[in-house]
DNA sequence: GTAGGATTCAAACGACCGTTTGAATCAGGC
DNA sequence: GCCTGATTCAAACGGTCGTTTGAATCCTAC
């Protein structure tokens, strides 16, 4: 009864495949031959190449997701006053993408490819997908943050987020060559502090347009 | 004789359509219809399809390069005791990417979509070519960042350079659904500005590991 | 003007793709 | 035991893909 259903082995071999060699290099041959199961099962299980991909997004994302609600809603559970260290929340943001990465070895490469995947696909099929995965976490801690920092006005938190997902992408996927990286680089989540750092002292700057505006 | 040369041609629409349908998403009979050339074309000029990619790449990311170098050129020369100002550094790093993005309507999604391809082909392909791409520039950043910021040691500056390099992909790229976005956002080259201030902010923070190590 | 290399062209090759089909197999309620 | 719906299976469908071929055409140098 350890037997994963079709259902899960296709799940499974999907953000393998599809975190490994992207959405269009992954075809059903390989994909199904990867989980053991028939070739036809993914039209049976999901309908569709196109509706196995969201699928597996969404699962991936989702389990993030939940995460940083879970830790900001114990920030403001234990910061009643709504006083919450913007590192904090920041912290929230970005530590479940850092410790799904490293939970296991598996897993590792896949969600930062997934979400480079969104930035391949044409925008119409990436918005409301994005919407749908990213609306709450973005409102919630936008409006976390507003409190926190309340020199900021309100389209200067979302955009420096939009600044802080690119960065944390950056960070988790570690693309980049070792030869450019100068041999010795911090390792594992010692990245995550680095990172959370970085972002705290860039969000605690003062508005661009102090003065005007 | 203002006729593109059919090399010419097929670069422009391998630009235009990777950059807004993916590599794996774009058929060289799509590309040859558009280019307005025979299929055949592009293996008479370039060899393969993925030769035809790295040419494009290499055009585009070189361009930009060398805006990103001569402006730290210019940095240097007016500033020969090394004292220069850590926001105007990366301005130097950051700006051309979004001045390239905004220079024509036509190469406006371009960049960034090619730059999301690296992240979703695999390592042995991305390594060197970024290393090739990159090398220069991270290299010639990372020393004057390091001169400007002594507190820092050569790991901390090159890990916040691999934030500040996604960072602004995520700004340059733009692909946030504007009802995420909370409706008014700043728009154009208002965002380089931003980030600029976020990216000094973030490397003017003292070093994480300030005791120890 | 003609030889010869560079370039373009239409056509085809073999392979792989996502999807569909319809029969075979399984599971469980009666 | 059998019936029924859920699931699995092998096989095929139509289409598109990157690439190759070999002849046709263009251009330049002599």
């Amino acid at each position: 009864m350890a037997e994963a259903t079709t259902h899960e082995r296709i799940m499974e071999a999907a953000a393998r495949l599809f975190g490994s060699h992207g959405f269009r290099g992954t075809s059903l041959r390989a994909l199904t031959r990867e989980a053991g199961v028939n070739l036809a099962a993914v039209h049976y299980h999901f309908g569709s190449k196109h509706e196995l991909l969201i699928a597996t997004l969404s699962r991936h994302i989702e389990a993030v997701n939940a995460a940083r609600l879970a830790q900001l809603d114990a920030l403001e559970a234990a910061h009643p006053q709504g006083d919450i260290p913007p590192v904090a929340l920041l912290d929230a943001l970005v530590r479940p993408s850092f410790e799904f990465r490293h939970a296991s070895a598996e897993n590792a490469e896949v969600v930062q490819r997934l979400l480079a995947l969104l930035h391949s696909e044409p925008l119409e099929i990436v918005h409301p997908l994005a919407e749908r995965l990213f609306g709450e976490v973005v409102q919630r801690f936008t409006a976390a943050l507003e409190r926190a920092l309340p020199d900021l006005e309100r389209d200067e938190v979302l955009l420096r987020i939009e600044f802080t997902v690119g960065a944390t992408i950056a960070a988790v996927a570690g693309r980049y060559p070792p030869s450019l990286a100068g041999g010795a680089e911090p390792r594992g989540t010692d990245r995550l502090d680095h990172l959370v750092h970085f972002l705290a002292a860039g969000f605690s700057a003062k508005p661009v347009g102090g003065v005007s505006s």
